[in-house]
DNA sequence: CGACAATGATAAGAAAAATTGACACTTTCC
DNA sequence: GGAAAGTGTCAATTTTTCTTATCATTGTCG
């Protein structure tokens, strides 16, 4: 009796749909993955598809190959999967006044560091009391031209120029020029 | 081909012993939790005896039988269980001078509570500064009589009287009877 | 274009898992 | 004691998984 498996027989587990995605994760084929696990192609062929349900046995053989545990394949979860790409649209606005500051990736539940895309229109300033705060930044001019003041130092960088100081160091920036200057940031840990 | 299969072959997890573990855990028969699974004992025995290495939907099946998420096997460290069982030579002995205490689980990780064996020498005595901390306590007197102190009423407690207040009124023990005092107490949350 | 390599899918057979229906053993209960 | 119902195990059979070998499709390179 030829009996296509339900993929709820595994309720709420899809476990073909679930290697997929982990093989193509890793940016393997089916035969690269294959070769490396010591099985065939076709097997994993036909768990992808769910045409059958892979004995732990095998299924563990399969993971070694990535490798991944089968406890972290059954605990991964997909939806889960933090966000790599996102949109200008999806950048969380912080900024305020003449200052635009843009967020990558405010909705990622853990991060190591801030990535901002900064806009600074003519005049803008964050103002003559100097910030100071934990950690690190650094950034890089990529358009326009911004004045920054870094522990008693001032320089007026370019787009190209770049930035890194602990941020414990009193800073400002201020755009005194007639355009406006465009930075990406990056602050560890995140200061946002 | 009749071949035992090795538990090495599942490298570091005993699929069988761990699913014996479980359903024991439940204390429930192998036919029990066949039934239960909608498959037959048969296969039971054999998983638990690693003769064969089920396929994640027969191991699904069996798990909804408990009930337990295929994440939560995989996951579930059994060295990590809870100790439930503690010898006598086991509790920790924590007490000073006439007053003898033994904590009961000082190895666990995570305790919602301290549970005390206690024991009071004749005269023992919890200082005359009362004691005061955050949380409840109660316990009972299982040997000998005890004076005890709770927010300025002192009674004598006999074997078999209990107590039960909050910690943060004042209190303290006293045995000013001429055997020693035999009590076994609890106080959430943990004191120890 | 045409040869070539790589991809995922598939039918049929080999191998392993799962069921059936026993068996031996222990515990419970009258 | 002895029936009755419980336990885990096991050989034989059925069912499913897994391999082998092939196919169709796609993209690459000369």
């Amino acid at each position: 009796m030829i009996q296509l498996f339900s993929i709820f027989n595994t309720m709420s587990l899809d476990v073909g749909a679930h290697l997929r995605a982990v093989r193509q994760m890793y940016g393997l084929s089916q035969r690269e993955l294959a070769k490396r696990a010591g099985v065939t192609n076709g097997l994993i062929s036909l768990i992808e598809q769910n045409r059958v349900s892979p004995s732990v046995s095998s299924l563990k053989k399969v993971l070694d190959g990535v490798p991944m545990a089968l406890a972290d394949f059954f605990t991964l979860d997909l939806a889960l999967q933090p966000q790599v790409f996102f949109p200008k649209e999806e950048l969380a606005q912080i900024g305020t006044g003449r200052v635009d500051l843009r967020l990558v990736g405010s909705g990622l539940a853990k991060r190591g560091m801030s990535i901002l895309h900064e806009l600074y229109e003519p005049g803008a300033d964050t103002g003559e009391e100097m910030l100071t705060h934990g950690g690190e930044e650094g950034g890089v001019v990529v358009r326009g031209r911004i004045d920054l003041t870094v522990g008693g130092e001032t320089r007026t960088l370019n787009a190209g120029d770049a930035y890194y100081f602990r941020s414990t160091l009193p800073h400002r920036f201020r755009n005194s020029s007639r355009e406006s200057c465009e930075i990406v940031s990056a602050s560890a840990p995140p200061t946002f």
